[in-house]
DNA sequence: GCTTGTTAGTTACAAAAACAACTATTACCA
DNA sequence: TGGTAATAGTTGTTTTTGTAACTAACAAGC
């Protein structure tokens, strides 16, 4: 009969972590889904070009930990919608620069609106000082150090 | 030229939380996968036996939030493995109930037991009661409110 | 110049997830 | 009873992801 240990499946920071980011994620996840058809890694790389203005596929996936692949997937989808529009560099032609078409900027700022009520609505639960203590803390564990 | 607004990816709490719960997965990640070649729903699975002793299925589904396809895959893993055991409940034929064996309880404890000191190594980061307040935002955020 | 190594991005194939449809059993109720 | 609906769990099919191998362009050393 083994007897119980006080560890906690639910104060499990990496478990609580994944509950709370998938919950917090599924009424966005509906807006981006139903409305522009995109996935997560769609969204993602529209609101980098939205948010950071012109950027290479390598850029995103050093800002967004993104794999490669993925970000090249998801170009090609944004492009495929005309949503963004690819560059060749001239001074290296292996790069090309990203960025968001007006039909790209128009999605993006509609689904930005939607982002910060939505984050609104989820701040709302808490007082400004644990919001901001809420960030420090994530912005630790995720290894953002103010830089980056 | 778009103005900028004063939206701040980084700082989008679904996004926040969600870098946060995959950089600290990490290394945990590492271990599961690579001692035991688990997957993801596969701990989750093994924990939940070994906190929570016998379960059935569904009771795992809405406990840990997951899909039923997902659990079955993952059950039928463990079993293979000889990690768990399934019996056909008496009372009602369609149920089966889940328990560990000797060599998944063995797995579960090795595995909480390296747990239990990574979130040591992540809390150790902050102060208790800043942690406790992680929690309690974490729990509200992932729709965890004390019971459940 | 030529070799070797590195970087940007894509493509091909294997693993995993999502979603829908399925079987088997139980519950409800006329 | 008999018929319909609900529940537990599985299986099949399609998407999406992960991993590795690839092409193309540049860079450095000789």
């Amino acid at each position: 009969m083994p007897q119980k240990d006080d560890f906690s499946l639910q104060d499990f920071t990496p478990y609580l972590l994944n509950q709370a980011a998938e919950e917090s994620s599924l009424a966005f996840q509906r807006v981006y889904k139903n409305r522009y058809g995109m996935l997560r890694t769609e969204w993602r790389v529209l609101f980098h070009l939205g948010t950071y203005g012109e950027m290479t596929a390598t850029d995103i996936c050093t800002k967004a930990r993104i794999h490669k692949t993925k970000i090249s997937r998801a170009v090609q989808k944004l492009v495929e919608r005309r949503f963004v529009v690819r560059a060749r560099s001239d001074e290296d032609r292996r790069v090309e620069k990203l960025k968001l078409t007006p039909a790209g900027d128009t999605a993006y700022r509609d689904l930005r609106a939607v982002a910060e009520e939505y984050d609104a609505k989820l701040r709302a639960q808490f007082t400004s000082g644990e919001v901001a203590l809420l960030r420090m803390m994530l912005k630790r564990l995720a290894g953002l150090e103010s830089a980056e």
